[in-house]
DNA sequence: GAGCACTGC
């Protein structure tokens, strides 16, 4: 297949910049003369802060809200906090917190501050993450985490007291918890005067957050009054390190990208000077074909294609095999990696130069009616798109190949991609807001609303977990304590009646194993043995107690890895359920649930299930010859998924913990239970339906 | 008898 590439006009203007580490304060719309230094010495140098020399700290003096705007690497997260806490932003216990979305980028942010600030990690500069607090009470000043963890605090703290300036990093990337957390920063902010936001991003969402930020005008000329800070935002520019990357588009569109991103390589790898290639594709299948594809053209070509190393790259590929693709690239190789979006954000690769972009990625999209989520390929958006090219122009200028044309990227690609929390199930998102007290969820002012459908959804599942009252208020103490477990509220609830029920210790084992992707190794060409395998552990109860024979099995083991790898069991995995499991625990102790085990009666840790999950309760259809339920309260065709150990078991009435839609509904994780257990749990679900007595 | 974009507490 032959492809006539055609240079893009699209020149963005953060790539533009090829001297490299160049810092620049450019010009802001209110700070007309554009403050600056550009001098790579000057940088290095560490410049002495004064008041108002450098454009942030002005900026941070005068306004409520700061709004960066900068591509990756162009230094806003490691000097700005600095220049911050040099000027006393930091002073008198006042501590600057700069949030990030991901565990990894905190550690790794927070050790480059550290070290150029030379202090101690944990010391001066500290990090906390779940699992892990690097902080020093009254030594700390500035505090990198997760979006998430600052929501947990809040719990404790609404108004973020400790906190003089907050800076919340990627708002662009429109997670949940970023989102959550710039509607609660932006209530905070009329109760504090004094705090200080700075909230930095990619170019092309910088203008919807500054509205987003901007208070209304009667309330802007009241404290112009009292002198205090000005309340619209300001937009600040930071000229990014990046490379140029030159964009090129196919002529036509491509029929099949999976063969056009193979042909695409073979291109690069025949015309272009040596440098490695990163190829976005959307899953594993799509990944899979690629690099066998690739691998069959390499051999039929011989001599003239050899010299290129083949990686694909996914989250779910085995740890060791993921990590092949950090390895140096040896004189004279190329390296390929064929990777999904995890590339885009997740994981930073040194030394691409070429970057092809299918123009597609795997998204989440959640249908409030059905009540299910669906991961399906989707386009991506122009702000993907120019994330992906980026990849390609960090160690020197790069080349990036766009599958689709040129008009299609100007005219039919959407400038950003749908916000997180308009994707998603809220019932998590619901609670938390309902434990820092904002009632008014409807009316919550989110940076992007999330549908109505899907928020009464939400309270309506709580409604029926006993979370929430009449009024839609947390019960009391139920609805606090599930909002307390760091874990899905379907989850937590089934742990609070663990409690009454005498089974905690094996309910939070099954609520961490629920949490994480999967405690068995990914095999797909094992698969015959993984199925036997799992039978030593199968339990006619379901895998909720397989899960528990699991875990038993792995303690008696002494938590060996050899026991692991002889059950096909993911070790890595399994300690990640330990932590859980400890985090789990000492959230018990405080929130007043006793731990006790129930000694093997699994009858009550079914009913514990059931009190969680009753609204994934499913009957088996009469005279089903073919194992078809259908759900009780939707009444839609669902099936046991062929690795539930109750796969061709099929008992009549059976809870799941999910769903995976493809070809048909399938049930994950399932779990055989009573029918009056049903009316048991939820009174107040089942009342108005026929019991599920007389269905059969 | 089939499949899992990616995070996070």
């Amino acid at each position: 297949m032959s492809q006539f590439w055609k240079p893009g006009t699209e020149k963005p203007r953060l790539l533009d910049d090829e001297e490299g580490g160049v810092l620049f304060f450019g010009a802001s719309p209110s700070t007309s003369s554009g403050y600056g230094y550009s001098s790579m010495e000057r940088q290095k140098q560490r410049l002495p802060v004064y008041k108002y020399r450098t454009p942030i700290l002005y900026l941070v003096e005068t306004h409520a809200t700061t709004i960066i705007v900068g591509e990756t690497g162009s230094g806003k997260t490691t000097q700005i906090p600095q220049y911050l806490k040099e000027a006393g932003w930091a002073d008198g216990g006042r501590v600057i917190a700069c949030t990030q979305p991901r565990r990894l980028a905190v550690q790794a942010v927070s050790s480059r501050v550290a070290e150029e600030m030379g202090v101690k990690l944990g010391e001066e500069v500290g990090y906390t993450i779940r699992f892990e607090d690097l902080t020093k009470n009254g030594v700390t000043m500035i505090k990198f985490l997760t979006d998430g963890v600052l929501l947990r605090e809040m719990m404790d703290d609404p108004l973020l007291t400790k906190y003089s300036v907050i800076m919340v990093d990627e708002a662009h990337e429109r997670s949940i918890s970023t989102d959550i957390l710039l509607g609660l920063l932006k209530k905070i902010q009329r109760r504090r005067p004094e705090l200080r936001l700075i909230i930095s991003s990619a170019t092309i969402e910088a203008k919807s957050m500054s509205s987003f930020f901007q208070t209304s005008k009667r309330r802007r000329e009241m404290e112009g009054k009292n002198l205090g800070p000005r309340m619209d935002p300001v937009i600040l520019s930071v000229e990014g390190r990046g490379f140029n990357v030159q964009i090129h588009y196919v002529e036509e569109p491509v029929s099949n990208y999976i063969q056009s991103a193979v042909s695409t390589v073979l291109l690069v790898h025949d015309q272009e000077p040596m440098g490695d290639i990163l190829v976005f594709l959307t899953g594993q299948d799509d990944i899979d074909a690629a690099v066998q594809l690739l691998t069959e053209e390499v051999q039929n070509r011989g001599k003239s294609s050899s010299g290129l190393t083949i990686l694909p790259l996914y989250s779910g590929l085995p740890r060791a095999e993921q990590e092949l693709v950090f390895a140096p690239t040896p004189r004279g190789k190329r390296k390929v990696v064929i990777s999904t979006n995890i590339a885009e954000t997740s994981l930073t690769l040194e030394g691409i130069v070429y970057v092809v972009d299918s123009g597609f990625s795997k998204q989440r999209f959640y249908n409030p009616i059905s009540d299910i989520e669906n991961l399906v390929v989707a386009p991506i958006s122009k702000a993907s798109a120019r994330q992906r090219a980026g990849r390609a122009g960090r160690v020197r200028p790069g080349k990036c190949y766009r599958l689709y044309t040129e008009e299609y990227f100007v005219n039919e690609m959407s400038a950003e991609g749908i916000p997180e929390i308009q994707r998603s199930n809220l019932v998590s998102c619901v609670i938390q807001l309902k434990a820092l007290g904002i009632d008014n969820i409807l009316g919550f002012d989110w940076p992007a609303s999330p549908s109505p459908e899907a928020m009464v959804r939400a309270l309506e599942v709580l409604y029926s977990l006993g979370v929430l009252d009449d009024d839609a208020k947390l019960t009391s103490p139920a609805g606090f304590q599930v909002a307390e477990i760091p874990l899905d509220p379907m989850i937590a609830k089934m742990i609070l009646s663990s409690s009454q029920l005498g089974c905690s210790e094996e309910i939070i084992t099954i609520a961490a194993i629920l949490s994480i992707q999967s405690i068995w190794v990914s095999s797909r060409g094992a698969q015959k043995e993984l199925d036997e395998v799992k039978l030593r552990f199968a339990a006619s109860e379901g895998d909720h107690v397989t899960f528990l024979n699991v875990y038993k099995g792995f303690l008696q083991s002494g938590k060996s890895s050899q026991w692991c790898y002889k059950n096909f069991v993911n070790y890595h995995a399994m300690k990640k359920v330990l932590e859980i499991r400890e985090q789990l625990r000492r959230t018990a102790q405080r929130i007043g649930i006793v731990l006790k085990s129930c000694e093997g009666d699994m009858l009550v840790v079914r009913k514990a299930i059931t009190a969680g999950f009753f609204a994934n309760a499913c009957h088996l259809e009469a005279y089903s010859h073919n194992g078809k339920y259908k759900t009780i309260r939707g009444s839609q065709e669902v099936y046991i998924h062929p690795s539930s150990v109750l796969f061709r078991v099929n008992p009549k009435w059976v809870i799941y913990h999910s769903l995976v839609s493809t070809d048909k509904q399938y049930m994950r994780n399932v779990i055989s239970i009573d029918p009056s257990w049903l009316t048991e749990a939820a009174p107040h679900f089942y009342q108005h339906q026929r019991p599920p007595s007389m269905l059969h």
